[in-house]
DNA sequence: ATGAAAGCGCTAACAC
DNA sequence: GTGTTAGCGCTTTCAT
């Protein structure tokens, strides 16, 4: 199709009997210059008329400032898109940001393209900032980015870098998890992380089961956790491989909602029942945990707070009116369902 | 923090020794014009000592094309960010804009603002045209938007409106679900729909019900159907009005796999096992469908290509090389697992 | 083979 | 109050 013709200041102008400065100045509201109600009116008529809508393209070529902040998103596909996570995220975003007018790019980066630049996108001006979800350690891109001053916000942390971010207190969440269970009782508890140890949140997981554990003056056994892999199939796996351990635990902290549903499965095929013969505590609280058999007692996530979080503080580093308090950490809290119950009297 | 300093061509041409006009037609690899080795090569280095980036603001100034398409996502917030569906439409769509160099800007409308005024997207030049998921046949903007004749592609369908689209075959696939039901052996059979009729995937699911039935020679009763609402809690509600009725259906397409999360409950609760006592087929095959208890037979439903399909054909006919094919209906299959069986003998 | 110059549509400083 | 004008950084035609 063709290109569209547009409709331009200097025409509304034109219809209008003024100067483009004039059109310029009512369009924009601009009450220093004290125009005329009648003039006003004529403009306005003229660019309705006309059906002319300011083209952002020029605005931002003259403003410097684009209105648009970047998500990226650094994670693999099955992490990313296969949990219930990121929608939520995008979404409290998008209203943070749409509430500052400002618009939202979305950036997925194959994991199997290791050279994909995004940094093009604050380099060649696509937009003003960055907000970075699942950033990884290894990332020079992201370390440069950082170094050129570019306005950023990580979700989720990265160790030993001064990027401000937004994350979840993970600790504290697991380790609330793990409280409860040994509240009800229990005394083996094993647990299944939601990803390998190289995902921060996963290290911080354990490390809040850990606590919980050290504080009730119970050992912490290696041979009682297992590694979850963002997946159902591995939390399948995993609790699989854990239902051989002996003496069996009586509950498991599964890092992951998700992953917990592999883990449910492989219970029920090992024909144990929930929560009689073993207790289960997840972590998100994704919105079909409700619905699950039996109703899975987990951690809440503030997905939809991240999102909006890191648009605040990314939005509020755009207009630099004071600094921001470079990184903040969500809460958590517990939501008791179905699935746990008081260790079997042996 | 302060507007960085731009690096423009100017200053790379400076540094080269040559015309700004060199310096663009280097790095836009303009053959035309055959530039001498050494000067190209001077150019590069002097690109790559100031880290010099192209400003896309100007680019697009100038090209007259944003080389962004608008992924508008007019859909209720249960509905689109409760499931398992947005993240694999959007990676799709993605995928297939970035393989042909062009990004996505997201604006879901949240449903409490009537008037967001999305057309803005193209009329402001913000994008070169838009995807719409979810489209209302009450949307005066979309409607007008089309009139004006903004490249414009839906993701569901519109009656009554020449709009290209891409959609799912719901009749399609609804029948399947019905004629696999009724291959098992099963004689009545309840609909939960995916939501209120006044969706037209939802309308189309029963009349793909209602189809196979009739071919069957079995009865269309009206008595079994309910509406579902998108969620879970809606699958319930329906799922327990549906065991009061009597003879019980011995098997119930819920036309929404998370609608039929709350379907299973309901029958559990009712103290009722699946599938030996009832039957239940989903539709969309949510990534979780196969750790559900029991595994759910349901509809696949291509998210990711719905997504990737929808945006070659924004960008095909963005490009114009030809008339495009004004709609697309991508096929499902049926993913058997557990949640079916031939009903009771009785 | 390289350079000069004309815009793209807008904002904003400055003049009248 | 309103108009004139100078760019923003780039692409691209036309001279040289």
């Amino acid at each position: 199709m063709a290109t569209r013709k547009r409709v331009t200041a200097q025409d509304v102008a034109r219809l209008a009997g003024v100067s483009r400065t004039t059109v310029s100045f009512v369009l924009n509201n601009v009450t220093d210059m004290r125009i005329s109600e009648e003039t006003r009116q004529k403009v306005l008529e003229a660019a309705r008329l006309l059906n002319y809508h300011p083209d952002a393209v020029a605005r931002r070529m003259v403003t410097g400032r684009t209105r648009v902040v970047g998500f990226v998103l650094r994670q693999s596909p099955e992490q990313a898109f296969a949990d219930l996570f990121l929608p939520q995220v995008l979404n409290g975003l998008s209203q943070a940001a749409a509430r500052q007018g400002y618009q939202v790019l979305f950036e997925p980066i194959p994991p199997d393209q290791p050279n994909t630049m995004y940094s093009r996108l604050v380099n060649e001006r696509h937009v003003d900032g960055i907000i970075l979800s699942g950033p990884r350690f290894d990332d020079e891109d992201l370390l440069r980015l950082h170094r050129e001053g570019a306005p950023l916000v990580l979700i989720g942390r990265l160790p030993d870098v001064e990027i401000p971010y937004v994350d979840v207190d993970n600790i504290g969440g697991a380790r609330m998890a793990t409280e409860y269970l040994i509240q009800k009782g229990h005394r083996r508890i094993g647990l299944i992380t939601n990803a390998p140890l190289s995902y921060t949140a996963s290290a911080e997981r354990l490390s809040g089961y850990r606590q919980a554990l050290e504080a009730a003056g119970l050992a912490f056994d290696e041979t009682l956790v297992r590694y979850g892999n963002f997946t159902p199939h591995s939390g399948y796996q995993a609790m699989a491989a854990l239902l051989q351990v002996r003496p069996l635990p009586t509950a498991v902290f599964v890092a992951s909602d998700t992953v917990a549903l592999g883990a449910l499965q492989a219970i029920r095929h090992a024909g144990l029942r929930i929560p009689s013969d073993i207790s289960l505590i997840g972590f998100d609280d994704i919105p079909l945990a409700g619905f699950l058999d039996p109703p899975l007692t987990t951690i809440h996530l503030p997905a939809f707070n991240l999102g909006w979080e890191a648009a605040e503080m990314l939005l509020q580093r755009l207009s630099a009116e004071e600094a921001t308090p470079p990184y903040r950490l969500l809460a958590t809290h517990l939501v008791e369902r179905e699935s746990c119950a008081p260790p079997r009297k042996s």
